[in-house]
DNA sequence: TCCATAGTTCCAAATATTTCGAAAGATTGG
DNA sequence: CCAATCTTTCGAAATATTTGGAACTATGGA
């Protein structure tokens, strides 16, 4: 039997929390770190990433990058995706300013 | 001799940060603690408050609404100024309005 | 199947934050 | 000066966050 292909809905989901249910001091408290707040930043070009792509442009190693990486999915900000053996990130920017309006400008101007 | 007057310049001045200073991921980490957003909130009427007041509407202890007080205050947030034996907050909606525009909007509405 | 690559999770240590009672400081009125 | 009031600071415990190496998982290519 041949592989899966590639974003199968069959494997594991990695979950993000629902755009409504997003919650402000939980938001606030992931972008009130700087690593955190300096990723949002890299991202807010609109294109994707991989953990290492991050990882490599804040000099991380990589547990710490996957840590910071998931507070910022948890707290509804990022959106991850696998592909292949990476996992590409962006971000959430619709989401965040629908539930949040007003806030990307703040972070990235 | 008779006292000093209330507010004199004279006595030991509480520190507040320059306009120009605040840092984001400093504030975002000030509002990303639930009693502090509720706090800023609550100034978000623009009246002034006693720490009292602050304390009895989130039912904390006088130390600890003194603790989230001066994170606040040290972030930038707020301004404190002595009156009598009390000390006044209140939001520093146009310091903070100039330095991060749209912040204070995403934080009270 | 075996291997290399990408990323996550586990774990423990280091550090930081939060809490609140007790003590101390500051100010006003008497 | 004294007492009352409001607030801050101290100190110590509880809790939470951050860090990064090592082990583990998942995937795709050979």
């Amino acid at each position: 039997m041949t592989h899966m292909p590639v974003d199968s809905p069959s494997r594991d989901r990695i979950i993000h929390p629902a755009t409504d249910t997003l919650d402000l001091a939980t938001v606030m408290r992931a972008v009130g770190d700087p690593l955190r707040l300096a990723i949002v930043r890299l991202l807010a070009d609109g294109k994707e990433r991989t953990c290492n792509d991050l990882q490599q442009a804040l000099g991380l190693p990589a547990s710490t990058g996957s840590y910071h990486l998931r507070l910022l999915r948890e707290a509804g900000l990022t959106h991850t995706r696998p592909h292949g053996t990476q996992r590409i990130t962006s971000l959430r920017r619709a989401d965040v300013e629908h539930r949040f309006p007003g806030l990307l400008q703040v972070l990235t101007r």
